[in-house]
RNA sequence: GGGGCUGUAGUCUAGUGGUAGGAUGCAAGGUUCGGGACCUUGUGGCCCGUGUUCGAAUCACGGCAGUCCCA
C-alpha cells in the first residue's frame, strides 16, 4: 500500500468519522455534487438498493400491497390540511414557487412524504367497507431540507424510500399491520443488512408529526450514533377526518378509517457500510452484495491462455449456483492491485487461479472479512462457494450482534447515564418519557436521546433516571445521526 | 441556531501579488504479472462572483461546497 491516493488512509479504529467518508468514494458508492445533501448514487450502491427493494417489494405484495405512483409536488393546501403534521414537517420543506419566469398562483411543496396528496385521494377512493383494506406504496424519492451538515446516506437532504400507506375498517386490523411491517423491517436489517436492530414504540415527543404512536427499528452504529432504521406508524383516524376519508360499514353507518404509513430509506445502506468495513475498505453481505466472486488469473506468458480460459470454465459453473462472478484478466493491472480494489469495493470472495493452480487441480479462495487463503479443489467450488457465501452472512451478523451486545448497558441513575454517553454506548434506562425530560436530557449530554421504547423490557420500578417523575417504560437512549 | 478550518488536473499535493509545478490517474505503445510493477510519449487544473491592483491561485468581501467543534 505503497500509494496513499487509491486505498484508505485512515484505520476505521482510528477515525471512523474520516474512514466513512473516504470509503464511500473510493469504493465508488456514492458521490457528491454541488447540491449540498444530494448525493449520487453509483452502480454499485444501487444495485444494494435494488436487492433490498426487491426482497421488501416481494414481501408487501405478499400482503396484498400494490405499488403505485404519485406526484412529486403537493400544493400548499393539501400539505397543510393536517394541523400537527404540517408543524412538524414544515420546517424542511422544499417549494417550487415559479414555472419558468411566472409565479405560480399557489406555491408547491416538494414532497417530504405523500400522506396529504395520497389521502386526498384516499377520500374520493373509500365509499365502502368493501372498499377497504386499502394497501398501497410508492418506491419514490424524497425532499427534506436539512441544515444540519450532512453525512452520506444517513443524513441527506433528497434519498430514496418505499412509503406504505394503508386503510383499514378495524382498528385491530391495522395495529396488526403496524406490527407485521415492523418484523419486515427487522428482516431486512437483519437478515439482508446483518445489522441488529432493536424493536420498540417511539416516545410520544418522538413519534410521526401526526400519528397515534409510531414503531421503530433501531440500531447503534460502530461510529458511536444511533440510526433510527425503519419506521411503522399507526396514524388512527386523525388523518382520515382531517381529509374527509370515510366509508358506510355494513350496518350503513358512517366511519373513518383507520391508517397506516410506514417506510424504510436508503439510510439503511450508511448503516450497513458502518458496521462491516475494515481498514482495507468496505465488506457488503452477501445477500445484497453486487458481486459475489471475482476471479484473479495469475497470468505469466507461457500459461496466460490456459489460465485464462479455466478461470472462464469456473465462472460458468458458479453461476449455475446463482453466485454473480467477474474474471478480471485485465492486464494492465497486477494481481496485488486487483486484490486491493477488490477488497476495497467488498467483493466477498477472491478466487486466484494461477499456473500453480492448474497443476494442483485447486483454486485459491479468499473470504473478504477474513482475508484467509483455502485451497478448494476445482470440483468442489460449485458447492463450496454458495455454502460459504451463507457462513460469510452468518458471520457478519454475528460480530454486528458481538458489537451491540458489548455496546448496551443499564444505567439506573444519572451519574451511569452520563458516563455511558460519554462512551457513547446505547443506553436502557427507566424513564418518565415527558417532553420536558427529553429536553433537559438532550441538553445535558449535548444532544443524547430516546430512540425508541423497546418492546422487550419490562415495566420499570422507582423514578425516572433523570428526573423524581415516577418511571413509565424503560427507555433506549444514544446520540444518534 | 452559533463558531472554526478548508477549496489548485479525475484524485492527492507544491506554489504569500509577476511564466501554475509534481505525483497518481487517464490515452497510446512496449516490457511485466502469486499482495497496489516499470519505460516512452501524450492528456488534463487555480470553486463561483465582485472589489483592490499595472498585474490576483495568492489580498478583501459575498456566495456555493466540504469538514470539524459548540448549542
Amino acid at each position: 500500500m505503497a500509494d496513499s491516493t487509491q486505498g484508505l488512509t485512515v484505520k476505521k479504529s482510528q477515525d471512523i468519522s474520516e474512514w466513512y467518508t473516504q470509503v464511500i468514494q473510493k469504493a465508488e458508492l456514492a458521490d457528491y455534487t454541488d447540491v449540498s445533501g444530494c448525493m449520487i448514487f453509483r452502480p454499485r450502491v444501487f444495485a444494494i438498493w435494488e436487492k433490498l427493494t426487491a426482497f421488501f417489494d416481494a414481501e408487501i405484495k405478499k400482503m396484498g400491497v400494490q405499488n403505485t405512483y404519485f406526484p412529486l409536488f403537493i400544493p400548499e393546501k393539501l400539505l397543510t390540511k393536517e394541523a400537527e403534521h404540517v408543524e412538524g414537517f414544515a420546517p424542511e420543506v422544499a417549494w417550487v414557487t415559479h414555472g419558468g419566469h411566472t409565479p405560480l398562483g399557489e406555491r408547491l411543496a416538494i414532497r417530504p412524504t405523500s400522506e396529504t396528496i395520497m389521502y386526498d385521494a384516499f377520500s374520493k377512493w373509500i365509499q365502502s367497507y368493501r372498499d377497504l383494506p386499502l394497501k398501497i406504496n410508492q418506491w419514490v424519492n424524497v425532499v427534506r431540507w436539512e441544515f444540519k451538515h450532512p453525512v452520506p446516506f444517513l443524513r441527506g437532504r433528497e434519498f430514496l424510500w418505499q412509503e406504505g400507506h394503508t386503510a383499514f375498517a378495524d382498528k385491530k386490523d391495522a395495529e396488526k399491520e403496524v406490527l407485521d411491517i415492523l418484523e419486515l423491517y427487522r428482516r431486512v436489517f437483519e437478515e439482508l443488512l446483518a445489522v441488529p436492530v432493536i424493536k420498540g414504540r417511539k416516545s410520544e415527543n418522538e413519534k410521526f408529526a401526526g400519528a397515534d404512536y409510531s414503531t421503530s427499528v433501531e440500531t447503534l452504529t460502530p461510529s458511536g450514533k444511533a440510526v433510527q432504521a425503519a419506521t411503522s406508524h399507526h396514524l388512527g383516524q386523525r388523518f382520515a377526518k382531517s381529509f374527509n376519508i370515510n366509508f358506510l360499514d355494513e350496518n350503513g353507518k358512517k366511519a373513518h378509517p383507520y391508517q397506516n404509513s410506514w417506510g424504510f430509506s436508503t439510510r439503511s445502506i450508511g448503516a450497513m457500510i458502518l458496521f462491516h468495513g475494515d481498514d482495507k475498505g468496505i465488506i457488503i453481505p452477501p445477500r445484497v452484495a453486487p458481486l459475489h466472486c471475482v476471479i484473479v488469473p495469475i497470468m505469466f506468458d507461457d500459461s496466460k491462455e490456459k489460465v485464462v480460459k479455466k478461470c472462464h470454465e469456473i465462472a460458468k459453473i458458479i453461476e449455475k449456483t446463482g453466485t454473480s462472478v467477474l474474471v478480471d484478466d485485465r492486464d494492465h493491472y497486477t494481481p496485488g492491485w486487483k486484490f486491493n480494489e477488490h477488497e476495497l469495493k467488498g467483493v466477498c470472495l477472491r478466487l486466484e487461479v494461477g499456473p500453480k493452480d492448474l497443476e494442483k487441480g485447486h483454486a485459491v479462495v479468499v473470504r473478504r472479512d477474513l482475508g484467509k487463503k483455502t485451497f478448494v479443489p476445482f470440483g468442489e467450488l460449485a458447492e463450496y462457494i454458495p455454502k460459504e457465501l451463507e457462513r460469510m452472512q452468518h458471520d457478519l451478523f454475528k460480530n454486528a450482534q458481538k458489537f451491540i451486545a458489548e455496546n448496551n448497558v443499564k444505567a439506573e441513575n444519572w451519574r451511569d447515564f452520563a458516563k455511558a454517553i460519554e462512551e457513547r454506548k446505547l443506553i436502557y434506562a427507566p424513564w418518565c418519557c415527558t417532553a420536558e425530560c427529553a429536553e433537559h436530557i438532550k441538553s445535558a449530554t449535548e444532544g443524547a436521546k430516546c430512540l425508541t421504547l423497546p418492546f422487550d423490557q419490562p415495566q420499570p420500578k422507582g423514578k425516572c433516571v433523570k428526573c423524581d417523575k415516577p418511571a413509565t417504560a424503560i427507555a433506549l437512549f444514544a446520540k444518534s445521526y
